[in-house]
DNA sequence: TTGAAAGCGATACCAC
DNA sequence: GTGGTATCGCTTTCAA
């Protein structure tokens, strides 16, 4: 194993060694490796030769010393996001990677640990940010101080001009209230998710205000984590708090919502859909397995990842574009964990 | 929105503009930021509120330039982990960015995409990379000779010393599989993972060596995707080869052992665990849920993950050290999923 | 088309 | 403790 020092006694081989060996100038090696550049043939070839034998790779951070671009994004995203609904995660990173760009990842145990992090992703001297978390006013401000071109996943901010893709969440949510009301759900549960997130409060707050809209009495709101267990336990602080089981549990996300479901049928003894109706808010893979079939709206992922990507990096090219908003409508699902009326199935 | 470039004419705060208006040399505002420096009280008060006025942030490119260190880790790991096991790159990101480093991310669609992307991550001049994919021994040799530190996440590499952490996935097939025969099973279907996932031939492998040490005569292996419908489809051919169900079906992972699971149970109207046993492996989320309760064997991830975060860093800091392999036992989950003996219940 | 030389923005080493 | 200066490895004018 001592073999492998003893092989390299130069750690590092840079484009001088090249045109070292290759008898050309260190200017000649670095155009060979630049896609546009005017180079003769006979130039090319032979400094590719060299190049290969001694192994020569451009320092891609060098490279981003002198260009002022470091051809990575930032994305930062909670843990939370990334365990529930990981296609969010890979499909920005894949639509990063076919375009040239990686990406340098930050996840937050809580969406308000952003604080902590802002100044860090700065340092990394990112082309751009892709942010799911919730920022506040001053940071964004510092961000755009830094001229580094950002769009928000999922969020967006009110009064304010700023790139955003993001789910329709009211929509959803009032897409989901329409069928439960117009099946004659009466008695209505909300599990919302941690009281940093604003996808819950958005969700949430869709929810609650269409029930409003639509007449109906009685509805309770109970705090979740968007995790499994926080289904089942909001469940059953609905009950404790109505005193009854609630006709339907509106929640805000899949996986709260697959909690609900399981605690009710087993847990509770109720059946799904007759006795209790649950809908949850992603499209997450599970939500589609057979044991639960929910009632949910499914988030159109790899469009909105597409979109973020797209648009982060025609905002590093041209930075004068003007800030956009881009909402994508989910898709209902109407799975059979809720009685809904016929015409309901949009 | 015009204000944004008006108010910063100068797009880049560097040291000189903070020893400029400090009025210091640039060396003293390096030393500033430099954790274990030597600085007088006074100066550094002085450097601190002239950056702060700037809004001056380190240049960590620069900074990697000179120093050798970028203070990040390359993590390349398959869509499909990241995808149906989270945790892990979750695990990683989260170990990594406490000890102050940053995760740059590669996904592969194919675990044999890893050629085109080598080249890629070295050029990026991470200081390590973990690796959940499978290299091949030139593919080492390049690693190597780039003197990047690496270590294998959950494969290893016959033959040769690399660092690498493992769940000890052939301990853990031969737990599911003695409890199996000890409960009196003897028709054995195993739903293997892709043909190029390492992970997936160490299960497969490990569980058919230890059917055939125990005589068990009946065994049959298809190949399935990792994903959750592979677990369904998988047992429909099982019971084409067979002709009948088989009496237990061992599962390269989690996910198509759940698919498998709902397939037997909703589509075959099969009773789980009585007419058919169904075993996984990973111990991912969903596998504990109550409508599923899975037998299974789970990775002690966070444990595993804090192991590889050490490991590289430890030899970025020093990179004489011997490479290393450390095997985690898995922990039995003897959910519901199977019909155990007993005693089998570890 | 090619080569020489000037940076990019830090760190590190050296005198003082 | 502080300031000057070389340096990291590349891209990018600018002449030739």
């Amino acid at each position: 194993m001592a073999s492998t020092t003893a092989e390299s006694p130069r750690q590092r081989v840079t484009s001088y060694d090249v045109a070292r060996l290759a008898g050309v100038s260190q200017s000649a090696v670095s155009r060979c490796f630049k896609p546009g550049a005017s180079v003769s043939r006979k130039m090319r070839a032979r400094v590719m030769k060299a190049a290969e034998q001694l192994g020569y790779q451009p320092n891609a951070i060098a490279r981003s010393l002198i260009s002022g671009r470091s051809n990575t994004a930032a994305v930062v995203i909670s843990s939370n996001t990334a365990l529930y609904f990981p296609e969010i995660l890979v499909g920005l990173n894949r639509n990063l990677a076919q375009r040239g760009v990686r990406a340098l990842l930050f996840t937050l145990e809580q969406e308000s640990d952003i604080d902590r992090l802002l100044d860090q992703v700065l340092q990394y001297q990112v082309d751009g940010m892709i942010v799911a978390a919730r920022l506040s006013a001053p940071q964004i401000d510092a961000i755009e101080r830094r001229a580094v071109p950002f769009v928000l996943y999922n969020r967006s901010f009110r009064d304010r001009q700023v790139n955003a893709v993001c789910c329709d969440q009211s929509e959803g949510e009032r897409w989901l209230v329409d069928a439960l009301i117009e099946a004659g759900h009466q008695r209505f549960g909300i599990i919302s998710g941690p009281g940093d997130s604003s996808v819950s409060m958005e969700r949430t707050e869709g929810a609650l205000a269409r029930l409003r809209e639509l007449g109906a009495k009685h509805i309770s709101v109970v705090e979740g984590d968007f995790g499994y267990h926080s289904g089942g336990t909001g469940l059953k602080k609905l009950r404790d708090r109505i005193g009854a089981h609630p006709d339907a549990v509106i929640c805000a996300n899949d996986t709260m919502a697959l909690g609900c479901l399981d605690a009710a049928r087993h847990e509770y003894g109720l059946a799904v859909p007759e006795d209790l109706s649950v809908v949850g808010f992603d499209g997450v893979g599970p939500a589609r397995w057979t044991s639960y079939n929910l009632t949910t709206v499914r988030q159109p992922v790899s469009r909105m990842t597409e979109a973020a990507v797209s648009m982060i990096l025609e905002r590093v090219d041209n930075p004068q574009l003007q800030p956009e908003k881009r909402f994508f409508s989910g898709e209902m699902i109407p799975g059979n964990s809720a009685r809904l009326a016929p015409a309901a199935a949009r």
